[in-house]
DNA sequence: GAGTAATATGTCAGCGCTGACATATTGTCA
DNA sequence: TGACAATATGTCAGCGCTGACATATTACTC
């Protein structure tokens, strides 16, 4: 590791097998005429080497780097962490390395995730930047080759995206609940309230109370991300303060987890006392112990989904496409004895 | 997205500008005497062409990518997923970025990830790669600029690694068991049974053994990776089977969940009939419904540390680091009523 | 006001690779 | 056996950038 020596080139390797660098070019691409002799010597001499082609030298004349960029609000989560799977797993199946960029759900490091990768030329990015104004997203993309967007407000149709239906889940779920008796439900929400997903649940909510002609307002539990309270906490005080609650749809599973907790706690029986709904179906959802009702999410494949949408544009396509998820509802003991 | 035009170079710029591309270069490095009307009206052209330094370009004169490249066996995981996350921090205080390559634990697989990092020129990479043989790891990093290796035996003394002690752990583990009153022990694995966590595990649980001169053998029940088999009916299955077995150790806590799963379906009371542990610490592990016995693993810092480490490493550092994290024993109700 | 230092800008080669083009060698068929 | 295609290899420019070096302009010193 230290002992570095500078790597080979196509020179190097061109002068020990006695034929030209263009000669060594053609034989690594095999892509033209060759006799087998001078193939032999010069895989001979590439072995030797240790040769390995540059790619950027390679990215500057041919304009492609192979290399597909990701910008990602959060990286370390059940559910991203899965999608970026997908992606990876598709990028390389078609020979594609992921340069992958944590945007923190920050606004500047947004915008300079996207500066890094164009200036890395990559050759197509998948993004979901809940932070940055809409009308600059827009412009952003209109500067790369290709680009897919995910789980964000369909901005303009002249952008690839891939969606889930949170919204009419979210009818769906209180629907469920209503059913089942319910009357004061509350949104718990992690995460920044103002970001699209979020929105997108309240929003739902709010059109199933206008679709059932509800007479309650739904009550809204929000913990900012910057808070450092402990989620469960916030449920603990916000039940305490308002005990008429009978029902809670959190944001996703590990914040329904939470409100479990929260529910335990306070020796609220689950579903009898209240009821509660996830977001995503995690692994461990399906535990008899946790047994929460939550919409399963294909995580992975929303990835694979989205890298293939993009490695269709990159491959020429030109029609933008966009995709939509429905959610599985997946009822199981939280709200249902 | 469509209308792409090549993207502006010094060149464009400079002209723009009505100066020479070196005179562009040295503002946009800020590294050389400028006019600050030079300096003006380059940044005006900059922007009207929304110009972006070419890495490809500035990496083949530098040799420096500003790229760092990350070979792991899984990265959905509750583990790695963390410790991505760490990684990546750094690298983004470092103006670096990651390129993210998933071996799937396979060993064809890390080793064509080595070459594309390898052809990528990266700055230097982070490393698990469980299948590869040592002497040949060996040698694929003594090509390498910088290379840590993480969660590997220690191989050689030439190269940078961070690991995490589990077998002291096991021994620690054992230990608290058959303070207990445990006197059948047995351990859960998932994963290929043939790599180095799992072993160091076994071995650990093998030393408790002998230090504690116990009579008994440990019991051990593996899953391959590639058996479809659900966890916790391997399990159900097993204790049938094995009905002596009072404890059992898990691979990670993701597999103590199964565990704990397939105790409940055969309606054995944790902790009095059978006691679990398992490993990571994730976030579920301390819910009151879970509850697990485990232990602490700041996966989230054996990134930043590994990453600290390698850019020591790209920063000139010459001396070999290897750190070992001491997990802590997190006692929770799973071993004691 | 001559001489030196500081400031400001330009020219050009070359990083490693491949495309366009040129050339040399061999094979094939009338 | 000459003509032409197929095969095999080489030369060279240039992708976008920066380092080394050259040069021009201005400022400062005695």
């Amino acid at each position: 590791m230290t002992n570095q020596t500078k790597s080979a080139t196509l020179e190097d390797v061109a002068k020990l097998a006695g034929v030209s660098a263009k000669t060594v070019s053609r034989v690594i691409n095999a892509n033209d005429y060759v006799s087998e002799k001078t193939q032999l010597a010069v895989e001979d001499a590439v072995n030797k080497l240790g040769y390995r082609p540059n790619r950027a030298a390679r990215s500057l004349v041919s304009d492609k780097t192979m290399v597909i960029g990701l910008i990602l609000p959060e990286i370390s989560g059940q559910y991203f962490s899965k999608v970026i799977a997908g992606i990876e797993q598709v990028a390389n199946e078609n020979q594609y390395t992921v340069l992958l960029l944590n945007s923190g759900c920050d606004e500047d490091r947004e915008r300079s995730a996207f500066r890094v990768l164009e200036e890395h030329r990559v050759d197509g990015l998948i993004v979901n930047t809940p932070r940055l104004p809409d009308q600059e997203l827009i412009s952003l993309i209109e500067r790369q080759k290709a680009c897919v967007v995910i789980g964000h407000d369909p901005i303009s149709d002249q952008v690839n995206t891939v969606n889930i239906d949170v919204r009419s889940a979210m009818v769906e779920a209180v629907k469920h609940l209503t059913e089942s008796g319910c009357r004061n439900i509350a949104y718990f929400g992690t995460a920044l309230s103002d970001v699209y997903p979020h929105q997108q649940r309240m929003l739902g909510i709010e059109d199933a109370y206008e679709q059932l002609n509800l007479a309650t307002k739904p009550n809204y539990i929000l913990k900012e991300n910057d808070s450092d309270e402990n989620a469960s906490e916030i449920i603990v005080r916000h039940l305490r303060e308002n005990p008429h609650i009978d029902a809670i749809i959190a944001y996703n599973d590990e914040a329904a987890l939470s409100v479990i907790e929260a529910c335990d706690r306070l020796g609220l029986i689950i579903p009898k006392d209240i009821a509660v709904i996830g977001f995503d179906d995690v692994s461990y959802a399906q535990l008899q112990r946790i047994s929460l009702t939550t919409f399963h999410i294909p995580r992975f494949d929303v990835g694979v989904v989205a890298a293939q949408m993009l490695f269709d544009r990159i491959g020429g396509e030109s029609e933008t496409q966009e995709i939509m998820f429905k959610p599985d509802f997946v009822i199981r003991s939280t709200t249902t004895g």
